[in-house]
DNA sequence: ATATAACATTGATATAGAACAACTTTTTAT
DNA sequence: ATAAAAAGTTGTTCTATATCAATGTTATAT
């Protein structure tokens, strides 16, 4: 990770909720310099257990959210694009990240030092309700995730995946920017299974698949296999 | 479920964080009757995928929060005990609740408009981030029950709920509130290995059973299996 | 250009835990 | 008091999936 430059939010590639807000309620005020860094592919952007002391917002590239489990295996909960809120769900509870961010490509992020944050938001609760709603609607798409680990099997959670990075890189057609480890990260399915599975659905036709190159061919079977488990 | 009475919150069991506010800022006018309920044991509190009208909040009883999966399969995240707010999960994000609570013995619960306690955060964010606060603790408790449902086996799983209940009830010796089924939920097991798996920590002494009163025996090993795995 | 490491693939094996079945005990309702 | 339903128990079978092992392929670094 290198911090590039102090970045004027009216510099800034994406404006996001909080430069919004800074705008309105502090005017002249809001052209705070505002910490901009760079991570390269793999690098951890916040880590499971280490202190918050940032509020971090995703401007640029794609990462993914992980819990780190017992014996290194890491769960995937969702991966994050522009415009994303880093490390949300630990901003209010607790002083320490319950899960870790990593950069699948090299990404820009910007940092809100969390005491000008705090202060923002109580001037002003559209921010904190924005930021509450971004909160709860993490929550509830982790809510699903559980049941899906849990009840349903790996066909119907690869196939639930797959339509997932479709949707995230809003095409049929798309670039994996994981490994077929970090692919099985996401449903919780070994390294070993999820290659087998791959193949097995290009065998079936319903995607073609070539390197880390994705075509899905038959989504509405696709969609039903992700239902019926 | 029926409702009892409508309660000004100076009569009512226990203050909860919305009555204090409501005291400090509104004086007077905080004497609004509020409705309260009581849910048998077995009722459903709140229902996954209907409309959040209320804050909740829970003055007495136990009550457990799930999510419906699959094939009528629920997954038990962890139990309520006062004073909690139930539902706060979806409070913030959407209109549907993304899980079920109900009761698990007598409950009787407050009902606060929606509308109020909006108005509410608006004069008070210290409410606001109370709220957050607790959202969080609950967010961060779910990321670790993703990892042990995930990658520990029934064995560690069911210590590990032992240990919960043990901590909630506040006591080595407890009566489950709970049918082995339910005790299976909590840990995403069946039915059957719950029971079987009970009657071997009590085999080994780790645990006393006697129907639903338990005993725990011994603690640290209980502690050193649910680490394990 | 070559070595080394990371990533991907395929087949064989082992096992944790669900599902089934049959039965007992306890609770609830009439 | 009796029937019916719910809850608890135990043994057996089956299967989904991890794990192991071996090998191929593609990147990365020197």
């Amino acid at each position: 990770m290198r911090f590039t430059k102090n970045t004027k939010c009216d510099d800034c590639l994406l404006k996001c909720d909080i430069h919004e807000v800074l705008c309105k309620t502090q005017g002249e005020r809001a052209k705070v310099n505002h910490l901009h860094a760079h991570f390269k592919k793999h690098d951890i952007i916040c880590k499971q257990g280490t202190e918050v002391t940032h509020a971090m917002f995703l401007v640029k590239g794609f990462a993914k959210m992980f819990i780190e489990g017992l014996n290194n295996k890491n769960i995937t909960l969702y991966l994050l694009k522009p415009p994303a809120y880093i490390g949300l769900l630990s901003f209010f509870d607790s002083p320490k990240y319950s899960y870790s961010v990593a950069a699948i490509e090299d990404c820009q992020v910007c940092f809100i030092e969390l005491d000008l944050v705090k202060k923002m938001y109580v001037d002003n609760h559209d921010l904190l309700l924005c930021l509450n709603q971004a909160f709860g609607k993490s929550v509830t798409s982790i809510l699903s995730k559980i049941i899906s680990l849990n009840q349903k099997q790996i066909r119907g959670r690869i196939a639930e995946n797959l339509i997932y990075l479709s949707k995230m890189y809003d095409s049929q057609e798309f670039h994996l920017k994981l490994s077929r480890k970090e692919i099985g990260e996401m449903a919780a399915i070994s390294e070993e299974n999820t290659v087998r599975l791959l193949s097995e659905f290009a065998k079936e036709s319903i995607i073609k698949i070539n390197g880390r190159d994705v075509e899905i061919l038959d989504m509405p079977l696709l969609k039903k296999i992700s239902e019926v488990g």
